[in-house]
DNA sequence: AAATTTGGTTTATAAAATAAACCTATTTAA
DNA sequence: TTAAATAGGTTTATTTTATAAACCAAATTT
């Protein structure tokens, strides 16, 4: 058996991913709403993401409050794609 | 967003009962070879689907040898189809 | 009868996830 | 106008999980 992405393989992670898939960009507090995560866990889980090459992380200002932008970049979409093909076989989907 | 059971939203486990939503039963030696875990982790993870009544494990004899044979509860089973919804809703599938 | 293999379990270690505490800048309220 | 609260996070500590290593008893092989 093909083993699943541990990177992926994550509640959070993974649903940040599946949000970034269908949205072009999203911001922390967009993202932190959706999955209802605490700011805690989405900033380190965010941060492994972005180290890992699966999605781009960028701060910036919107009037004078920060605003942190995230997008998934190609590799992101590959691994995920990668990973949704190994979990149907897992599930026989 | 719903949450992924995290008894089955982890590799081992989620391989073991994959496999048994498609066998009636399956023995510890067979599982481990399908899944290529190491003996202990598998022994830990099988007792936790035990322990969660997700699957049966009777320890029997054949000849002079022990055997472990699992089977998927009615419950595991719920839970696993469950399981595939929710994941269907993030991956969009 | 000593060594190896089979079929596991128990315990220790490493890695993850999560939460709690904290920080800086901006608002709001007194 | 300053004290208190809020926004938007990060860092660090704690708890949970996953994994591996060590171990054990019975059976088999040499």
């Amino acid at each position: 058996m093909k083993e699943l992405d541990p990177l992926l393989h994550s509640q959070l992670r993974l649903a940040v991913m599946a949000i970034l898939m269908n949205v072009e960009e999203a911001d922390f507090v967009y993202l932190k709403e959706k999955t209802d995560a605490t700011a805690g866990n989405l900033s380190v889980q965010l941060d492994k993401l972005s180290v890992a090459g699966y999605i781009t992380v960028e701060k910036g200002f919107v009037g004078k409050k920060t605003r942190t932008t995230c997008r998934v970049t190609e590799a992101g979409k590959a691994a995920f794609g990668e990973y949704v093909e190994t979990l149907k076989e897992y599930l026989g989907l």
